[in-house]
RNA sequence: AGCCCUGUAGUGUAGUGGUUAACAUAAGAGACUCUGGAUCUCUAGACACCAGUUCGAAUCUGGUCGGGGCUGCCA
């Protein structure tokens, strides 16, 4: 119950413990969060959000939110400012500390040119294609550029050209003088600086060379100051090189530590497939309710406590490893089920006439707002001789276990009345409504003569209804592991059923005094939320998720052993 | 194939020489209930394999097998 606020420790906060215990950055804990702006933030983020924030929280010490601004050809302003916004609704507070990687660039230029000056850099005139000719394979070692070896002076000038865009894109690079030989790919005199004439923008027009990652990130981890630089399972065999730039130079040198990045079931987690599905529209831009972007999962109607805590508790470590997708909608569940008020809609309505109910009476019936939060109060539900009940709340021949109201069978009307089905009224075979009797003795929901009812059904009246567009969400994928099927093209698991829109719903009139991105629980069926979508005329309700449903479960089962048989 | 990382219930994690190998979730059974929700109880379920060290190994050593990553002027 308390999962919120006990602290985990992992592989990561013990390499933290002995740290402090051996006084290694004198008892600082400064960490970051280095996004790149070319895409939006995902539940893959939050998790590295939740973790370097988390941990500098616990630690009392700082985080800094970084963008690594690094490529100006894949990066743009607008995913600047859904990462900020992304961030703070998370929870989390940089301060005054945002920073950019396009703000070192000078200091990283100066950088280059000590490590040029002391022989470890050179101009590398080979073409693209020639540097991974000469870079050898994974078993075979690499040979030396036939530049290598050019002086210093000659180095120190063309990098001052490359600089003053004296050179064409990808004519030259500044390479490190590593070793061609290295079993690491990533030692062999990898590049440092490539020629690009881009607009960056923050830079403008000011630079033509742009430092790469390698060279980039650790010497912005070390002017930040950062103790402990935590970054992907895929930097691993980058580490060496990031070792070797910071003593190369001999700055402060923070260490690097790698998790296994979060993979979630039944979607995808590349921000190179959400581009694709958002340009391709096959789903609705960034914030489609459907995607496990933060902006997405946040208009879906998860919310940000719930997603805190499901990066808690799956902890971190260094296997590569596939977490269910229900686990993340068990943490939503678990958190909305104490927050979130309760409403009655029908998302598929039949009509009910509760023949001894008088025409024109109209009762106000006391509801609870949220049974797990007493301090949420009551609310008033307007009830009528026409209702509507949802159309799988009733069925003329129920199979066993099937409690819910049939031909001459009694059920609770939720907050109401018992009430009895006397007729299913019938055109051209398809049930158009049910004639009803109530016992007016069970007002409020009680018998007095304390018999008892299988089960409880909710309904909207339907003088008082408010239509409603719901939006249904299902999985976006049909396989588990769409990035990873063999031979195909992720797309091709898309869900074709991913979303289905319910056009004539029935809410009661609460809802109307709702806002975009309200979360509620509409009883029975599961959490829900207002859409930014909303307008005076039309309201549009969003499904975060459904409540557990044991029904569906049994039905399921007998629809399996029906099949066997 | 070379280098690096990594193997604990279905899933995700804990366990750091002595534990009935723990927790969460999923699964099954039951209790309770004005949400077939929530809650509660119970059940089943794992140390990849083989040697070695040791009185004692999930834990240390060696090997075998399995999984992942690396050959962008992306990050």
């Amino acid at each position: 119950m308390n999962s919120e606020d006990t602290v985990k420790k992992d592989f990561i906060r013990d390499i933290i413990d002995e740290d402090l215990r051996t006084n290694k950055y004198d008892g600082r804990v400064h960490t970051r969060f280095p996004p790149e702006p070319n895409g939006y933030l995902h539940i893959g983020h939050a998790k590295s959000i939740c973790l370097n924030f988390g941990i500098a929280e616990e630690y009392g010490g700082l985080c800094n939110l970084r963008f690594d601004d690094t490529n100006p050809t894949k990066e743009e302003e607008e995913y600047t400012r859904s990462i900020i916004e992304d961030v703070c609704w998370l929870g989390f507070d940089w301060e005054d500390r945002l920073f950019y990687a396009s703000d070192y660039f000078d200091q990283m230029y100066k950088y280059a040119i000590q490590l040029v000056k002391d022989g470890k850099a050179y101009v590398d005139d080979l073409s693209a294609e020639k540097i991974n000719e000469y870079r050898g394979t994974l078993t075979q070692t690499g040979r030396n550029s036939p530049y290598r070896d050019r002086s210093v002076e000659e180095s120190l000038n063309l990098l001052e050209q490359m600089k003053a865009g004296e050179f064409a894109d990808g004519e030259k690079v500044l390479r490190a003088k590593i070793d061609m030989a290295h079993p690491n790919l990533n030692m062999r005199d990898p590049v440092i600086y490539r020629t690009l004439h881009a607009t960056h923008h923050r830079t403008g027009d000011k630079w033509c060379i742009y430092p790469m990652y390698d060279w980039a990130h650790g010497l912005e981890d070390s002017v930040e100051g950062i103790t402990h630089s935590i970054c992907t399972l895929e930097f691993e065999n980058h580490r060496p090189l990031y070792d070797w730039f910071l003593d190369a130079l001999g700055v402060y040198h923070p260490q690097q530590i790698e998790f296994a990045r979060l993979n979630l079931t039944y979607t995808i987690m590349s921000k190179r497939m959400l581009l694709e599905l958002v340009e391709g529209r096959y789903v609705n831009g960034w914030d489609d309710p459907r995607l496990p972007t933060i902006s997405g999962m946040r208009r879906r109607g998860y919310s940000s406590a719930a997603i805190r805590n499901f990066c808690k508790r799956i902890g971190v470590a260094k296997v590569n490893s596939m977490v269910d997708l229900e686990f993340l909608e068990h943490c939503v569940r678990e958190d909305l089920n104490k927050t979130a008020p309760r409403f009655m809609g029908v998302l598929r309505p039949l009509r009910v006439v509760i023949e001894n109910y008088p025409e024109d009476k109209v009762e106000e019936m006391e509801a609870i707002n949220n049974p797990e939060d007493p301090g949420a109060g009551t609310r008033k539900v307007p009830f009528s001789r026409v209702i509507y009940i949802e159309q799988e709340d009733f069925m003329e021949e129920p199979p066993k276990k099937f409690y819910r109201l049939a031909p001459g069978r009694e059920v609770r009307l939720r907050y109401a009345y018992f009430v009895t089905c006397k007729e299913a009224v019938k055109d051209d075979g398809r049930i158009v409504e049910l004639r009803c009797t109530i016992d007016p003795a069970t007002r409020g929901g009680y018998a007095p003569d304390g018999r008892k009812v299988k089960s409880t059904i909710h309904w909207v009246s339907v003088e008082h209804a408010i239509d409603a567009e719901v939006r249904l969400y299902d999985r976006l994928f049909t396989v588990n592991d769409p990035a990873g099927q063999k031979n195909a093209d992720f797309k091709e698991f898309l869900n074709p059923n991913s979303l289905e829109v319910l056009k004539s719903c029935k809410v009661e009139p609460a809802l109307g005094n709702l806002k975009p991105f309200d979360r509620f629980q509409f009883e029975r069926l599961g959490y829900f939320c207002v859409d930014p979508d909303i307008t005076k005329e039309n309201l549009v309700i969003n499904k975060t998720v459904g409540l557990r449903d044991t029904w569906a479960k049994i039905r399921k089962q007998q629809q399996m052993n029906k099949l066997d048989s």
